[in-house]
DNA sequence: TGTACATCAGTGAACGCGCGTTCACTGATGTAC
DNA sequence: TGTACATCAGTGAACGCGCGTTCACTGATGTAC
Protein backbone atom coordinates (compact mmCIF):
# COMPACT_ATOMS: atom_id res chain seq x y z
CA UNK A 1 0.00 0.00 0.00
CA UNK A 2 2.07 3.05 -1.08
CA UNK A 3 1.52 6.08 0.70
CA UNK A 4 1.44 9.50 -0.85
CA UNK A 5 4.85 11.83 -1.39
CA UNK A 6 3.65 13.62 2.13
CA UNK A 7 2.89 10.70 4.35
CA UNK A 8 6.36 9.32 2.94
CA UNK A 9 8.17 12.54 3.85
CA UNK A 10 6.16 12.87 7.29
CA UNK A 11 7.34 9.14 7.76
CA UNK A 12 11.08 9.73 6.96
CA UNK A 13 10.76 12.84 9.91
CA UNK A 14 9.44 10.32 12.18
CA UNK A 15 12.78 7.96 11.52
CA UNK A 16 15.18 10.21 12.31
CA UNK A 17 13.29 11.70 15.21
CA UNK A 18 13.29 8.46 16.29
CA UNK A 19 16.55 7.28 15.96
CA UNK A 20 18.02 10.82 17.32
CA UNK A 21 15.98 9.86 20.32
CA UNK A 22 17.37 5.85 20.21
CA UNK A 23 21.10 6.54 20.14
CA UNK A 24 21.34 9.30 22.69
CA UNK A 25 19.46 7.19 25.00
CA UNK A 26 21.33 3.70 23.67
CA UNK A 27 24.49 4.86 21.99
CA UNK A 28 24.96 3.99 18.29
CA UNK A 29 25.51 0.87 18.41
CA UNK A 30 23.05 -0.54 21.23
CA UNK A 31 20.31 1.43 19.17
CA UNK A 32 18.80 -1.18 16.30
CA UNK A 33 17.40 -0.48 12.89
CA UNK A 34 14.47 -2.64 13.83
CA UNK A 35 14.03 -0.70 17.53
CA UNK A 36 14.40 2.85 15.80
CA UNK A 37 11.67 1.88 13.18
CA UNK A 38 9.10 0.07 15.82
CA UNK A 39 9.67 3.56 17.80
CA UNK A 40 8.50 5.16 14.41
CA UNK A 41 5.84 3.31 14.37
CA UNK A 42 6.45 1.07 11.43
CA UNK A 43 8.43 -2.38 10.34
CA UNK A 44 11.90 -2.54 9.98
CA UNK A 45 11.92 -3.79 6.13
CA UNK A 46 10.61 -0.66 4.90
CA UNK A 47 14.17 1.45 6.63
CA UNK A 48 15.84 1.20 3.20
CA UNK A 49 12.90 3.28 1.33
CA UNK A 50 14.02 5.84 3.36
CA UNK A 51 17.68 5.39 4.13
CA UNK A 52 21.34 3.51 2.27
CA UNK A 53 21.87 1.86 5.77
CA UNK A 54 22.39 2.61 9.28
CA UNK A 55 24.59 4.88 8.74
CA UNK A 56 23.16 7.72 6.79
CA UNK A 57 20.06 7.50 9.34
CA UNK A 58 23.13 8.05 12.58
CA UNK A 59 24.43 10.81 10.76
CA UNK A 60 21.15 12.62 9.95
CA UNK A 61 19.92 11.90 13.37
CA UNK A 62 22.56 13.57 14.66
CA UNK A 63 22.84 16.71 12.66
CA UNK A 64 18.81 16.53 13.87
CA UNK A 65 20.11 16.36 17.69
CA UNK A 66 22.57 18.68 17.33
CA UNK A 67 20.39 21.27 15.32
CA UNK A 68 18.11 21.32 18.51
CA UNK A 69 20.86 21.79 20.43
CA UNK A 70 22.08 25.00 19.06
CA UNK A 71 18.46 26.32 18.54
CA UNK A 72 17.96 25.40 22.34
CA UNK A 73 21.63 27.58 23.14
CA UNK A 74 20.45 30.04 21.05
CA UNK A 75 17.52 30.44 22.88
CA UNK A 76 19.10 30.63 26.57
CA UNK A 77 21.42 33.30 25.30
CA UNK A 78 18.81 35.03 24.46
CA UNK A 79 16.78 35.27 27.61
CA UNK A 80 19.72 35.22 29.96
CA UNK A 81 23.34 35.32 28.39
CA UNK A 82 26.47 32.81 29.02
CA UNK A 83 25.07 32.43 32.27
CA UNK A 84 21.97 31.13 31.72
CA UNK A 85 23.08 28.89 28.66
CA UNK A 86 25.91 27.18 30.59
CA UNK A 87 23.44 26.77 33.76
CA UNK A 88 21.03 25.18 31.40
CA UNK A 89 23.75 22.71 30.17
CA UNK A 90 25.30 21.56 33.18
CA UNK A 91 22.07 21.56 35.30
CA UNK A 92 21.44 17.78 36.87
CA UNK A 93 18.15 17.35 34.65
CA UNK A 94 19.99 17.32 31.53
CA UNK A 95 22.37 15.30 33.54
CA UNK A 96 20.05 13.03 33.99
CA UNK A 97 17.43 12.88 31.70
CA UNK A 98 17.66 10.48 28.67
CA UNK A 99 16.92 12.24 25.23
CA UNK A 100 16.74 15.78 24.92
CA UNK A 101 20.31 15.85 25.68
CA UNK A 102 23.43 17.17 23.64
CA UNK A 103 24.58 14.29 20.84
CA UNK A 104 28.07 15.37 22.51
CA UNK A 105 27.83 14.61 25.89
CA UNK A 106 25.53 11.22 25.01
CA UNK A 107 27.66 10.28 22.65
CA UNK A 108 30.80 12.19 22.12
CA UNK A 109 33.53 9.14 21.76
CA UNK A 110 31.12 6.72 19.53
CA UNK A 111 31.35 9.33 17.24
CA UNK A 112 34.78 9.64 17.14
CA UNK A 113 34.97 5.49 16.50
CA UNK A 114 31.90 5.96 13.52
CA UNK A 115 32.27 6.17 10.07
CA UNK A 116 33.55 9.45 7.70
CA UNK A 117 29.95 10.01 7.26
CA UNK A 118 28.30 10.38 11.01
CA UNK A 119 32.01 12.00 11.68
CA UNK A 120 31.55 15.09 8.72
CA UNK A 121 28.07 15.30 10.28
CA UNK A 122 29.12 15.84 13.33
CA UNK A 123 31.60 18.46 12.24
CA UNK A 124 29.45 20.46 10.75
CA UNK A 125 27.14 20.67 13.86
CA UNK A 126 30.39 21.46 15.89
CA UNK A 127 31.15 24.74 13.63
CA UNK A 128 27.75 26.13 13.62
CA UNK A 129 27.10 24.99 17.48
CA UNK A 130 30.96 27.30 17.69
CA UNK A 131 29.51 30.36 15.88
CA UNK A 132 26.27 30.33 18.14
CA UNK A 133 28.19 30.36 21.43
CA UNK A 134 30.42 32.35 20.30
CA UNK A 135 28.27 34.93 19.26
CA UNK A 136 29.78 38.00 20.75
CA UNK A 137 26.19 39.52 21.10
CA UNK A 138 24.77 37.44 23.64
CA UNK A 139 27.21 34.99 23.65
CA UNK A 140 30.80 33.95 24.38
CA UNK A 141 33.18 36.99 23.43
CA UNK A 142 35.07 35.31 20.66
CA UNK A 143 34.52 31.84 18.85
CA UNK A 144 37.87 30.86 19.78
CA UNK A 145 36.81 31.32 23.88
CA UNK A 146 33.60 29.22 22.72
CA UNK A 147 35.79 26.14 21.26
CA UNK A 148 37.07 25.87 25.07
CA UNK A 149 34.23 26.70 27.49
CA UNK A 150 31.97 23.90 25.08
CA UNK A 151 34.92 21.48 25.39
CA UNK A 152 34.56 22.09 29.51
CA UNK A 153 30.97 22.18 29.19
CA UNK A 154 30.87 19.06 27.20
CA UNK A 155 33.71 16.99 29.28
CA UNK A 156 31.90 18.21 32.66
CA UNK A 157 28.53 16.85 31.50
CA UNK A 158 30.54 13.13 30.68
CA UNK A 159 32.09 12.68 33.87
CA UNK A 160 29.15 13.96 35.53
CA UNK A 161 26.97 11.22 33.66
CA UNK A 162 29.68 8.64 34.26
CA UNK A 163 30.03 9.16 38.07
CA UNK A 164 26.39 10.21 38.36
CA UNK A 165 24.86 8.72 41.65
CA UNK A 166 27.81 9.76 43.51
CA UNK A 167 28.85 13.48 45.26
CA UNK A 168 31.47 13.82 42.63
CA UNK A 169 28.90 14.09 39.97
CA UNK A 170 27.22 17.53 41.41
CA UNK A 171 30.98 18.34 42.26
CA UNK A 172 31.85 18.53 38.69
CA UNK A 173 29.05 20.16 37.46
CA UNK A 174 29.15 23.10 40.24
CA UNK A 175 33.42 23.72 39.16
CA UNK A 176 32.48 23.77 35.93
CA UNK A 177 29.82 25.95 36.30
CA UNK A 178 31.76 28.16 38.69
CA UNK A 179 34.43 28.66 36.21
CA UNK A 180 32.44 29.67 33.17
CA UNK A 181 30.25 32.13 35.40
CA UNK A 182 30.95 35.77 34.05
CA UNK B 1 46.01 -29.07 30.35
CA UNK B 2 46.08 -27.37 33.67
CA UNK B 3 48.42 -24.70 33.87
CA UNK B 4 50.13 -23.66 37.47
CA UNK B 5 48.71 -20.47 39.38
CA UNK B 6 51.39 -18.30 38.50
CA UNK B 7 50.67 -18.85 34.39
CA UNK B 8 47.38 -18.59 35.41
CA UNK B 9 47.76 -15.43 36.92
CA UNK B 10 50.12 -13.79 34.07
CA UNK B 11 47.18 -15.47 31.53
CA UNK B 12 44.42 -13.29 33.47
CA UNK B 13 46.60 -10.06 33.38
CA UNK B 14 46.75 -10.45 29.63
CA UNK B 15 43.43 -10.81 29.00
CA UNK B 16 43.25 -7.55 31.16
CA UNK B 17 46.03 -5.83 28.68
CA UNK B 18 44.74 -7.14 25.83
CA UNK B 19 41.10 -5.97 26.75
CA UNK B 20 42.34 -2.43 27.81
CA UNK B 21 43.91 -2.40 24.18
CA UNK B 22 40.96 -3.52 22.38
CA UNK B 23 38.05 -1.16 23.98
CA UNK B 24 39.90 1.94 23.91
CA UNK B 25 40.77 0.97 19.96
CA UNK B 26 37.05 -0.09 19.07
CA UNK B 27 34.87 0.71 22.24
CA UNK B 28 33.28 -1.69 24.77
CA UNK B 29 30.23 -2.91 22.89
CA UNK B 30 32.87 -3.57 19.83
CA UNK B 31 35.37 -5.64 21.65
CA UNK B 32 34.27 -8.73 21.41
CA UNK B 33 35.10 -11.57 24.08
CA UNK B 34 36.77 -13.87 21.36
CA UNK B 35 38.37 -11.01 19.96
CA UNK B 36 40.38 -10.04 22.97
CA UNK B 37 41.19 -14.02 24.19
CA UNK B 38 42.59 -13.74 20.57
CA UNK B 39 44.32 -11.07 21.57
CA UNK B 40 45.74 -12.83 24.36
CA UNK B 41 46.91 -15.70 22.28
CA UNK B 42 44.11 -17.78 23.55
CA UNK B 43 40.46 -19.38 22.68
CA UNK B 44 37.20 -18.07 24.24
CA UNK B 45 35.99 -20.79 26.13
CA UNK B 46 38.76 -20.30 28.87
CA UNK B 47 37.60 -16.72 29.22
CA UNK B 48 34.88 -17.65 32.29
CA UNK B 49 37.82 -19.29 34.16
CA UNK B 50 38.84 -15.62 34.73
CA UNK B 51 35.95 -13.62 34.57
CA UNK B 52 32.63 -13.80 35.71
CA UNK B 53 30.94 -12.22 32.56
CA UNK B 54 32.43 -9.58 29.88
CA UNK B 55 31.35 -6.81 32.15
CA UNK B 56 33.93 -7.74 34.92
CA UNK B 57 36.43 -7.51 32.54
CA UNK B 58 35.65 -4.18 31.18
CA UNK B 59 35.90 -2.76 34.66
CA UNK B 60 39.10 -4.32 35.90
CA UNK B 61 40.80 -3.42 32.15
CA UNK B 62 39.20 0.12 32.85
CA UNK B 63 40.71 0.59 35.71
CA UNK B 64 44.10 -0.90 34.34
CA UNK B 65 43.97 1.46 31.78
CA UNK B 66 43.15 4.56 34.25
CA UNK B 67 45.99 3.81 36.48
CA UNK B 68 48.73 3.84 33.69
CA UNK B 69 46.57 6.87 32.24
CA UNK B 70 47.09 8.82 35.96
CA UNK B 71 51.22 7.12 36.38
CA UNK B 72 51.71 8.82 32.76
CA UNK B 73 50.48 12.21 34.32
CA UNK B 74 52.15 11.92 37.53
CA UNK B 75 55.34 11.37 35.17
CA UNK B 76 54.85 14.19 33.17
CA UNK B 77 53.78 16.38 36.24
CA UNK B 78 57.22 15.78 37.84
CA UNK B 79 59.49 16.24 34.63
CA UNK B 80 57.90 19.12 33.53
CA UNK B 81 55.14 20.59 35.72
CA UNK B 82 51.40 21.29 34.45
CA UNK B 83 52.22 22.57 31.39
CA UNK B 84 54.03 19.90 30.27
CA UNK B 85 51.04 17.18 30.94
CA UNK B 86 48.87 19.14 29.35
CA UNK B 87 50.94 19.48 26.47
CA UNK B 88 51.26 15.48 26.36
CA UNK B 89 47.72 14.97 26.67
CA UNK B 90 46.92 17.55 23.96
CA UNK B 91 49.05 16.29 21.74
CA UNK B 92 48.08 15.36 18.19
CA UNK B 93 49.86 11.82 18.77
CA UNK B 94 47.46 10.84 21.74
CA UNK B 95 44.79 12.46 19.27
CA UNK B 96 46.10 10.05 16.81
CA UNK B 97 47.08 7.17 18.43
CA UNK B 98 44.70 4.21 18.92
CA UNK B 99 45.92 2.12 21.97
CA UNK B 100 47.91 3.90 24.91
CA UNK B 101 45.13 6.61 25.17
CA UNK B 102 43.46 8.22 27.92
CA UNK B 103 40.52 5.61 28.49
CA UNK B 104 38.09 8.60 29.15
CA UNK B 105 38.93 10.18 25.72
CA UNK B 106 38.62 7.12 24.61
CA UNK B 107 35.26 5.82 25.98
CA UNK B 108 33.71 8.52 27.84
CA UNK B 109 30.40 8.12 26.68
CA UNK B 110 30.17 4.48 26.22
CA UNK B 111 31.34 4.42 30.37
CA UNK B 112 28.46 6.43 31.10
CA UNK B 113 26.16 4.22 29.88
CA UNK B 114 27.91 1.23 31.05
CA UNK B 115 27.21 -1.25 34.06
CA UNK B 116 27.42 -0.42 37.61
CA UNK B 117 30.44 -2.15 38.06
CA UNK B 118 32.04 -0.43 35.39
CA UNK B 119 31.10 2.74 36.25
CA UNK B 120 32.55 2.18 39.91
CA UNK B 121 35.81 1.40 38.37
CA UNK B 122 35.64 4.56 36.46
CA UNK B 123 34.37 6.81 39.08
CA UNK B 124 37.85 5.61 41.55
CA UNK B 125 40.13 5.79 38.77
CA UNK B 126 38.50 9.75 38.20
CA UNK B 127 38.79 9.99 41.86
CA UNK B 128 42.71 9.19 41.81
CA UNK B 129 42.86 11.12 38.59
CA UNK B 130 41.89 14.15 40.03
CA UNK B 131 43.99 13.58 43.52
CA UNK B 132 47.01 13.23 40.82
CA UNK B 133 46.59 16.58 38.94
CA UNK B 134 45.59 18.24 41.78
CA UNK B 135 48.83 17.65 43.77
CA UNK B 136 50.09 20.85 44.87
CA UNK B 137 53.57 20.35 44.80
CA UNK B 138 53.88 19.91 40.75
CA UNK B 139 50.54 19.78 39.74
CA UNK B 140 47.66 21.97 39.49
CA UNK B 141 46.74 24.41 42.65
CA UNK B 142 43.88 22.65 43.95
CA UNK B 143 41.91 19.35 43.32
CA UNK B 144 38.67 21.85 42.75
CA UNK B 145 41.00 23.37 39.46
CA UNK B 146 42.12 19.77 38.65
CA UNK B 147 38.59 18.91 38.14
CA UNK B 148 37.53 21.73 35.57
CA UNK B 149 40.82 21.21 33.67
CA UNK B 150 40.59 17.62 33.14
CA UNK B 151 36.94 18.49 32.02
CA UNK B 152 38.62 20.86 29.61
CA UNK B 153 41.21 18.29 28.50
CA UNK B 154 39.40 15.42 28.21
CA UNK B 155 36.10 17.51 26.49
CA UNK B 156 38.59 19.11 24.27
CA UNK B 157 40.42 15.25 23.24
CA UNK B 158 37.27 13.86 22.66
CA UNK B 159 35.97 17.20 20.26
CA UNK B 160 39.63 16.72 18.53
CA UNK B 161 38.99 13.10 17.66
CA UNK B 162 35.39 14.00 16.26
CA UNK B 163 36.72 16.60 13.64
CA UNK B 164 40.13 14.46 12.89
CA UNK B 165 41.28 14.97 9.43
CA UNK B 166 39.98 18.57 9.67
CA UNK B 167 41.49 21.99 10.55
CA UNK B 168 39.29 22.28 13.13
CA UNK B 169 40.73 19.58 15.11
CA UNK B 170 44.02 21.03 15.65
CA UNK B 171 42.87 24.11 16.37
CA UNK B 172 40.72 22.99 19.60
CA UNK B 173 44.18 21.43 20.79
CA UNK B 174 45.70 24.61 20.13
CA UNK B 175 43.41 26.54 22.01
CA UNK B 176 42.47 24.14 25.08
CA UNK B 177 46.25 24.42 25.33
CA UNK B 178 46.70 27.95 25.27
CA UNK B 179 43.68 28.23 28.20
CA UNK B 180 45.63 25.70 30.56
CA UNK B 181 49.10 26.97 29.91
CA UNK B 182 50.50 28.79 33.10
C1' DT C 1 -10.93 15.34 -16.72
C1' DG C 2 -10.63 10.20 -17.09
C1' DT C 3 -8.15 6.07 -17.84
C1' DA C 4 -4.36 2.67 -17.81
C1' DC C 5 -0.30 1.53 -16.16
C1' DA C 6 4.11 2.19 -13.67
C1' DT C 7 5.93 3.32 -9.31
C1' DC C 8 7.06 2.55 -4.75
C1' DA C 9 5.99 2.92 0.76
C1' DG C 10 5.49 -0.35 3.84
C1' DT C 11 5.05 -5.50 5.39
C1' DG C 12 6.90 -9.62 7.23
C1' DA C 13 9.71 -13.67 6.36
C1' DA C 14 14.29 -14.89 5.55
C1' DC C 15 19.54 -14.50 4.96
C1' DG C 16 24.22 -15.03 6.98
C1' DC C 17 26.79 -13.54 10.74
C1' DG C 18 28.87 -12.54 15.17
C1' DC C 19 27.69 -12.03 19.81
C1' DG C 20 28.01 -13.68 25.08
C1' DT C 21 27.79 -17.72 27.36
C1' DT C 22 27.81 -22.89 28.35
C1' DC C 23 29.68 -27.36 28.34
C1' DA C 24 32.14 -31.91 27.91
C1' DC C 25 36.63 -32.94 27.65
C1' DT C 26 42.07 -32.99 28.28
C1' DG C 27 45.87 -33.62 31.04
C1' DA C 28 49.20 -31.06 33.82
C1' DT C 29 49.21 -29.03 38.42
C1' DG C 30 48.02 -28.87 43.33
C1' DT C 31 47.31 -31.28 47.61
C1' DA C 32 46.40 -34.66 51.31
C1' DC C 33 48.54 -38.44 53.34
C1' DT D 1 59.93 -37.31 49.78
C1' DG D 2 56.58 -40.20 47.04
C1' DT D 3 52.09 -41.51 45.71
C1' DA D 4 47.14 -41.17 44.57
C1' DC D 5 43.65 -38.44 43.57
C1' DA D 6 41.13 -34.04 43.07
C1' DT D 7 41.31 -29.70 40.85
C1' DC D 8 40.98 -26.70 37.18
C1' DA D 9 43.27 -23.77 32.95
C1' DG D 10 42.46 -23.96 28.51
C1' DT D 11 40.15 -26.07 24.11
C1' DG D 12 36.71 -26.13 20.62
C1' DA D 13 31.97 -27.21 19.51
C1' DA D 14 27.52 -25.69 20.42
C1' DC D 15 23.49 -22.80 22.32
C1' DG D 16 19.97 -19.13 21.53
C1' DC D 17 19.68 -14.55 20.15
C1' DG D 18 19.65 -10.14 17.85
C1' DC D 19 21.93 -7.72 14.35
C1' DG D 20 21.94 -5.25 9.41
C1' DT D 21 20.29 -6.19 5.19
C1' DT D 22 17.52 -8.40 1.29
C1' DC D 23 13.45 -9.73 -1.00
C1' DA D 24 8.80 -11.06 -2.87
C1' DC D 25 4.65 -9.15 -2.28
C1' DT D 26 0.50 -5.63 -1.57
C1' DG D 27 -2.18 -2.09 -3.23
C1' DA D 28 -2.66 2.93 -3.03
C1' DT D 29 -0.45 6.84 -5.32
C1' DG D 30 1.72 9.18 -9.19
C1' DT D 31 1.89 10.03 -14.07
C1' DA D 32 1.54 9.87 -19.14
C1' DC D 33 -1.80 10.26 -22.55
Amino acid sequence: MRKSNKEAAQTREAIVVAAADQIRRSGIAEASVADVMAAAGLTHGGFYRHFRNKEHLVSEALSAAGTKTISTIDRKLAEGGVNAAVEAYLSTSHRDSTTPICPFAALGTDIARAGSETKSAAADVLEKLFAALGDSEAGIDSRDDAIVAFSTMMGAMILARITSGTPLSDEILALAKDHLRR
